[in-house]
DNA sequence: CCGTTAACATACCGACCAGTATGTATGTTC
DNA sequence: GAACATACATACTGGTCGGTATGTTAACGG
């Protein structure tokens, strides 16, 4: 039989999109090995000799695709020249993945968590270290701006971060369901009046 | 062979719960009949009589579990003699399911939503039911409230309303993630937080 | 040119799963 | 007490799934 071209880079990478393709709908117990070969037309044999199982593929997809993508819109909030509410203000605007199209998926990290968190420590303990790392990077972020008298004092970053970080992912999850950009755009404007409410006054002189 | 003991308003009863059971810690589609079945010592013979299908399980145990237990929640919020912002932080502060006990498993709710949404129109159509009602009724009290005095006008309370319900839903998903109560305390905290900060302010006389 | 290995391809397996076919015991009605 | 419906029980089926066993082909080092 015709052999199809040997890229072995190639054929990984066209794997981890699939899977990331099939997880993100399915979610990843659903997600179909034969599927994920439909999709890219790579064989059984080619899978597993790149991966030792379904659960190594998962965990690729969550290293190698979800989390870099994730970190990349908060990696900004340790820019000590912003004011950190402006920069969380305008993260929250932004179209939060190239993956998301479409509002009715969700997020593919919080349809994960959601998913696999109690059900398998390896993809439990790599989301938990991403929303863990994006709460201190809102809790560093608001502390230099309490210091830097951006942000009131009268809060707690840490309780801020952790409350902010699950309106976020709260928001997604209630439009999914809904499957509706105008609850999206609605939680999120209440997201944004939250954050602006977190700026120290000014110092009228 | 022994028949079991003819009940039938009971074995449908301990099916749905044992469904329940299996749903909340599964998920809907990992859900095994068979899991179900050894649960309670009911046959698959039985549990087809009484269903005729998983989905319609599913659906039984959305309708006659899932939602009128986490109705019993807001519902207080109707109460027009009650400050709504007293009663949201009630709410935010008692237990949320006695079926929750475990802080690792989420809001049955929210895990059914972001497992099914998108997947299944019957259960999708069902919890965003659940999840507007909850919004509503958040909505409309923070309106009463604003024609009380007792809540600040320069907020839209439906905004305000979706944003909690979100933040709420959230918190509960990151906690599961995190498997922390210290999590969910934190987050609630900062719920709790941004519900006081809806207060009008007192007229000082 | 030969041996070895990486990179696949094909065929198959046992487990599980939702659903069904068929049988049977029990209570109710006339 | 016969007819009938309800409330089960048992055994089985077709399909899917993750995983494996066993090839085969191409590149490459010597």
């Amino acid at each position: 039989m015709a052999q199809h071209a040997r890229n072995p880079d190639q054929t990984r990478e066209s794997l981890l999109l699939a899977a990331f393709e099939e997880i993100y709908h399915q979610g990843f117990r659903q997600a179909s090995l034969d599927n994920i070969l439909r999709r890219t037309g790579v064989t059984k044999g080619a899978l597993y000799h790149h991966f030792p199982n379904k659960m190594a593929l998962g965990y690729a997809v969550v290293d190698e695709i979800i989390v870099p993508h994730g970190e990349t819109r908060w990696r900004r909030l340790g820019d000590e020249s912003l004011n950190p509410i402006d920069t969380l203000i305008e993260i929250g605007e932004e179209e939060p993945f190239p993956f998301a199209r479409d509002v009715k998926l969700g997020c593919p990290i919080n349809n994960l968590a959601q998913e696999m968190a109690g059900i398998d420590a390896g993809f439990q303990e790599r989301l938990n270290r991403f929303l863990d790392r994006w709460r201190n990077a809102i809790e560093f972020a608001l502390q230099r701006g309490q210091r830097a008298g951006q942000v009131r004092h009268d809060i707690d970053p840490r309780e801020v971060a952790a409350f902010m970080v699950g309106a976020f992912e709260g928001a997604y999850g209630l439009a999914k369901c809904a499957g509706s950009e105008e609850v999206l755009e609605t939680c999120l404007n209440g997201l944004k009046s939250y954050a602006n409410s977190l700026r120290a006054m000014e110092a009228t002189p």
